[in-house]
DNA sequence: TGACAGGGGGTGT
DNA sequence: ACACCCCCTGTC
């Protein structure tokens, strides 16, 4: 076994990406992507498709480097998987936090946030592990169906099986993952997707709303799975994934009490626009902040 | 330190 | 409404 060789680091571009670790910590591991690990040396390490990067925040500023294996895979997808192309100041400027004075408090607290872009397919699989799992359990199986099933593409890092590769797997190689009852739906998905090639690929070329119909067909895939891969999948940023977050979160924060999920996702779409999917990640992140200040205030080492 | 409930970012019936 | 699975987390 050798050890990883790492390229030297690579500045990003100083415009439009995080410049603070909670807002990159938001954007890489508050629930859009599986596979980003924060190390102890404050680097994250990330791998998708056939690339693996570490990203690191020094003087308010972004650079990479990757494993020599993946480097030149990784230089040619890096701004493609962090959107670059896209100004997402710009983007959440045109959220209309003028008007909505809680969005515009999470706006004011996570400054160039942004969704990444990640592949079609991988996304699928890690939002059909989602299904009443947190962030944490969810990493957890992917990194095992990597770990087992995946092919090494640098040494001591697996990326995750294709769809092809989890075809070839019994429910119960699945199961042993802990997948739990989501190994049925990734088996018959699986098999679904061998038994009609290309189906996926026509699917993310799809405008938005016959790609989220043919997406429900998938056995396990539901509106608020199929909005989360076109969200983060596919750049889609009209789609509005409605969960028990987003409608305990509407009911606190816009009055929304008792409202059905088909209700908050038509209040969603008129409210924030043609960006409702980028709204409703701020919104998320702006909870999730609460909630961890409410847990360190709890602490007993904050009340000294 | 270790056992033990309780609940978890959904879907299908 | 409730089952589906079973690991994580908080709690005693």
């Amino acid at each position: 076994m050798s050890a990883l060789s790492w390229s030297g680091w690579h500045p990003l571009p100083s415009t439009a990406l995080p410049r603070r670790a909670s807002v990159l910590a938001e954007t890489l591991d508050g629930g859009q992507a599986f596979r980003w690990h924060h190390q102890s040396d404050g680097t994250w390490r990330g791998i998708w498709g056939e690339c693996v990067a570490e990203l690191r925040l020094k003087d308010h500023r972004l650079s990479w480097r990757a494993p020599e294996e993946t480097l030149a895979a990784t230089r040619r997808e890096l701004p493609l998987y962090l959107a670059l192309e896209q100004d997402y100041v710009e983007l959440a400027d045109a959220l209309p936090g003028r008007s909505d004075a809680h969005l515009a408090n999470c706006l004011r607290a996570f400054p160039a946030f942004r969704l990444l872009r990640q592949p079609f397919g991988e996304t699928l699989l890690g939002f059909l592990c989602s299904a009443t799992k947190q962030i944490v359990q969810i990493k957890q199986m992917l990194a095992l169906l990597a770990e087992r099933h995946g092919a090494e593409i640098a040494p001591g890092i697996h990326r995750l099986p294709t769809w092809p590769e989890l075809a070839a797997l019994s429910e119960a190689e699945l199961r042993a993952c802990l997948l739990g009852f989501r190994a049925r739906y990734i088996h018959q998905t699986a098999a679904f997707l061998a038994a009609h090639p290309g189906w996926l690929e026509e699917t993310e070329r799809l405008p938005y709303p016959e790609a989220k119909a043919r997406l429900c067909l998938l056995p396990g895939v539901g509106e608020k799975i199929a909005d989360c891969v076109l969200l983060f999948g596919a750049g889609r940023l009209e789609a509005f994934p409605v969960d028990v977050w987003i409608i305990k979160t509407m009911a606190a924060r816009y009055g929304l009490e008792d409202w059905r999920p088909d209700q908050i996702a038509h209040f969603g779409r008129v409210h924030f626009g043609p960006l409702a999917g980028l709204a409703q990640q701020y919104l998320f992140a702006y909870e999730r902040s609460v909630a961890k200040s409410v847990k360190a205030l709890a602490k007993p080492s904050a009340l000294i």
